[in-house]
DNA sequence: CCTACCGATCGGTAGG
DNA sequence: CCTACCGATCGGTAGG
């Protein structure tokens, strides 16, 4: 098996397992040696894989950013209503929180541990989604499909909406994804319509 | 001026700058030196207010946890409808956060990194909050006010759709909070609503 | 991938 | 309220 190949698989489990306790007990109190006991290493080990603790965090908030506004470029150029480009966005933030373990990290609160550079670089990759987000959210307003809500307002209640489910959402629960999408995404879209 | 007094006034003046540090940075990346330059003092001499890191979360989260619960008792005597109810309790989380710096920490993420017991402890107060909001909601449910959403759903939704004004809302901002309330309430209202 | 170890910083104490 | 300092733990390196 080529080294590299090896390597990259031993990084992903490293990601994962950091993921996971950047979730439970944040990212500064996380140390090394908690991250190296998840994967069965001395912390020493670590860096045979990785350069640093912050490049963790690095690799999984711009992994994720990454994927948000990719998901973003397709609903900007869907056919369909604002309700309905609205609803894919809202079924991604879901999908992703009950999904993807080490999105929650980024999009929740542990990027601000990042540094500069790259702590400048995230918060305007972060501006950029949410700035599109919005615009979506006013074509709808101008078009009728909205009710007459402040922007900003609106933008930030559906984005906030969406963040207790990763720490809420167990996949033993009975309720789905499918049940979460339609009922969360059904009230909001609700609150937000004209009628 | 009596020593106790003056103590008083200085813990006070500490528990609100590490309230502000909690919000920026999070308890763990929070030192003790970082608290002392913040209120003119050395590290040791914090000290002399204080017993210890944890107490100041501690005060925080358990102060705010009976502010919510002393609440929470007046809306369950309340006379009105469900939605009225509901209003109000939503009123208590969108003030709290724009006007009471303290509260933010406990609501929000800081209270995990208590220790035993009273992680315990605060996690009951917490569960206890919350499961008087969801009869609330359910209430509203048998009632009729509400249409028929999953009631952990709701009160989730409910519950983090505010808590974005935290670190969005600056009292300097045209957005006041009667604005605030209004559009956020009348959102997840309308959302919860029937018709 | 390990043992051994580094300088820096942590929360907190002693003593005045 | 300060100076001086403690043991513990941090992220990370050297060397094999």
């Amino acid at each position: 098996m080529p080294t590299t190949e090896k390597n990259k698989t031993k990084k992903q489990l490293i990601r994962e397992a950091a993921a996971r306790l950047f979730r439970d007990k944040g990212y500064p109190a996380t140390s090394m040696r908690d991250l190296a006991d998840a994967v069965q290493l001395r912390a020493s080990s670590l860096y045979n894989h990785i350069s640093s603790k912050e490049e963790i965090l690095k690799d999984i908030c711009f992994g994720n950013a990454q994927r948000f506004l990719a998901v973003m470029e397709e609903v900007e150029q869907m056919e369909g209503s604002v309700t309905e480009k609205v609803m894919a966005l809202l079924r991604l933030h879901i999908r992703t929180a009950t999904e993807d373990l080490t999105s929650v990290t980024a999009f929740n609160d542990e990027w601000r541990h990042l540094t500069e550079p790259h702590l400048s670089e995230f918060k305007a990759l972060r501006k950029n989604y949410e700035g599109r987000f919005q615009a979506i959210i006013e074509e709808g307003i101008r078009s009728g499909e909205f009710q007459a809500v402040e922007p900003a307002i609106a933008l930030h209640t559906l984005f906030s909406a969406v963040r207790w489910l990763y720490d809420w959402y167990k996949p033993g629960k009975k309720i789905t994804a499918e049940v979460l999408e339609e009922q969360v995404g059904g009230l909001l879209m609700k609150g937000l319509g004209r009628k």
